[in-house]
DNA sequence: CGATTGCTTGATACCTCTCAACCCAGGTGG
DNA sequence: CCACCTGGGTTGAGAGGTATCAAGCAATCG
């Protein structure tokens, strides 16, 4: 089910920063004056890795080796906490990019939500900024600046919405990834959203029951969802 | 009150990117190539702006026409949903930049929770990582990296925590800008608390009233808090 | 001194969590 | 092929935490 989701080609790879840029980060880096591209392990500069579902890219408190971009697939970045919570932080899609840090150690742990392949580029992001590639700076600040957004964004969701709104906005959310579909599939388990949103999965189990009982959706299986009234929808998200 | 708050030394002005930056900035603006510095109305690159309590920076959906920094005082940056409700996105104290946005809407409005003084730096965000000042360049996007830090933060506060630990969280986020001392200086109400925290001022309320009964605290008027048992505070912000 | 704003406290309602049982699909092995 | 097992999902009953509504208090300000 991940793999078909995987092989979808709405959100498989994108262009903006593909292989060409790949390389050419991958150059930029090489060419520079001495980084630290070996500091940190076997990987080169900008590798490609491919994740298994639920595969751990990086865990919390793990060192900094750079920052990730989603070519396929979706990876969460969370937050443990004790008594086995767990917040998840976003849902990364292709094109994507993630892994931004501050300091030297994560915050944050990322796995894959489900088979997944990212390209690892093996800069610390302050080192992008300055690293004179001014192309790649502006990419990486946009994603940092739209990160942030999405953060912001995501607290509005966590601390003044209800069950019914949250569950709501998430689909909505969702949906951008499925452009003139009517119909959406979820790359992550109603535990997944249930950490994302602050709820348990059985409210998000209840409330997608019931987002189906008032037309404003259809459950055709667990992991594939009919919007049937989508500005219904959008309006609840309010 | 407010003004108390403002005249502490310890959350007035800092020092990493003061005046003589504040001219530099100013001085790389107008030195640079044809930059937007007039588009956006009539201050200056870099100017300073009072604001009394309460007053509005900028409002949500206003044009973005620069960053800022806190240079006393505190400001709050806030999101309005229907209904009267509230997100406070972050309390900004001096030394704190805010306002950057990826897009040319404001996405969040700024006002000051107590008077405070500001320094507008007038950037768009993006210009000022390709404004081939590097010094700058770094500071911003350090600062970024540092909200996008706090924004995650905060999302798993207002996530994954009930009220007891959202308060005691928050009483020792901003016991940090009280260092060496055992009393915080609120320079925000309990409304405030409460938007930020995703709770009602009446439970954050109750709540502070509770951690008094435990002897986590003690409330001296109704802005001035000792922290009677700081580790037990932390232990309970988990 | 009255008016306003912010803060506290109480009683009650309601939403979400917790605990529990059950269902379903997929995979495995006899 | 079928029995079994497992992980994910759904549904129900009850408990608990926080919101809501309401009243009263305290500090500030004109």
């Amino acid at each position: 089910m991940a793999s078909t989701f995987r092989r979808l080609p709405h959100i498989a790879a994108e262009d903006e920063m593909g292989p060409s840029d790949t390389a050419r980060y991958g150059d930029a880096e090489r060419s520079g004056p001495a980084g630290p591209q070996g500091a940190y392990g076997p990987r080169t500069p900008a590798s490609v890795l491919h994740l298994a579902a639920n595969e751990e890219l990086f865990g919390e408190q793990a060192p900094v080796d750079g920052f990730f971009k989603v070519v396929t697939g979706v990876v969460r970045t969370c937050r443990a906490l004790s008594l086995g919570r767990r917040q998840i932080d976003a849902f990364h899609v292709p094109g994507d990019l993630f892994g931004f840090e501050m300091g030297d150690r994560r915050m944050l742990s990322a796995e894959a939500a489900c088979a997944a392949t990212v390209i690892c580029y093996k800069y610390h992001p302050h080192k992008a900024v300055a690293a004179n590639d001014e192309d790649m700076a502006q990419q990486v600040f946009a994603h940092a600046l739209r990160n942030l957004a999405r953060a912001q964004e995501h607290a509005v969701l966590l601390g003044r919405r209800t069950a019914i709104e949250k569950v709501a906005a998430f689909l909505v959310d969702w949906a951008a990834n499925f452009p003139a579909s009517e119909t959406v599939l979820l790359a992550m388990t109603r535990q997944d959203i249930a950490d994302y949103l602050g709820l348990t999965v059985e409210t998000v189990s209840r409330t997608l029951a019931e987002l189906q009982r008032g037309a404003f959706i259809e459950l055709n299986t667990a992991r594939e969802i009919a919007l049937t009234n989508p500005t219904g929808l959008r309006s609840l998200a309010s």
